[in-house]
DNA sequence: CTAATATATGAGTACTTGTTCATATATAGA
DNA sequence: TCTATATATGAACAAGTACTCATATATTAG
């Protein structure tokens, strides 16, 4: 009869060791903004300035709609602003930390 | 007649503003790693040091069957590594940069 | 005004994903 | 050996996702 097992290795008790799992949610959804490779690759034009859609679908060579599609999605997530002139609308990085979050995993990646 | 339009801003012509498709996937499957609530536990919880399944289970308050489902996707993507001892089953951390973007995303999430 | 351009958005669809359930495998203890 | 424990894994299923296509809205040019 054990209630909490540790597996003969002892559990530091003053120590948080479990995420809540409101905590937990929020990083996720933070970190489902860089899961899909679309998505990083605007990220990744976004963190050179800002640009607007129509320049966006020719950089990634994709179409308006499906780049419309993530950033309502990147919108959602507080990720990206928008600025409105004429008839374009200017994309710009919104969260500093989406930009380091960027920079950090794309070090690891050239050289891992 | 433009076939690449800037919209009126100008283009850093050196720099590279488009992340290869391959990168982008690359960082992708990293970041997926970490956009889901149970794996951010998960490495939360490894963040501490190693566990059993049993554990994490208990932890985490789900089934084995669940854990031991997202331990292999985390096999997969060469976040944790394993070692046998007896009945048990210690999985751990083993890319160093998981943990620190956990942690930097962690810090955000706390002050955010 | 009309026509063209830039963007947004809803529906539809193929694909992916996270869980449960049942079952299989492996190790330890009696 | 037989039984209980720890983990793994395949199937099934519901929910989510990323795109295409068609259409709507808004702005500018003529």
């Amino acid at each position: 009869m054990h209630t909490s097992s540790v597996c003969g290795h002892s559990l530091p008790e003053s120590e948080p060791l479990l995420l809540d799992p409101e905590t937990a949610a929020q990083m996720a959804a933070l970190f489902k903004a860089l899961s899909d490779p679309t998505r990083v690759r605007i990220i990744a034009a976004l963190s050179e300035g800002e640009w607007c859609v129509y320049d966006l679908a020719q950089i990634l060579e994709m179409t308006h709609s499906a780049i419309s599609h993530q950033l309502q999605t990147l919108r959602a997530l507080r990720v990206v602003r928008y600025r409105k002139e004429g008839r374009h609308v200017f994309y710009a990085l919104d969260d500093e930390h989406i930009r380091d979050l960027f920079q950090q995993s794309l070090e690891h990646a050239r050289h891992a």
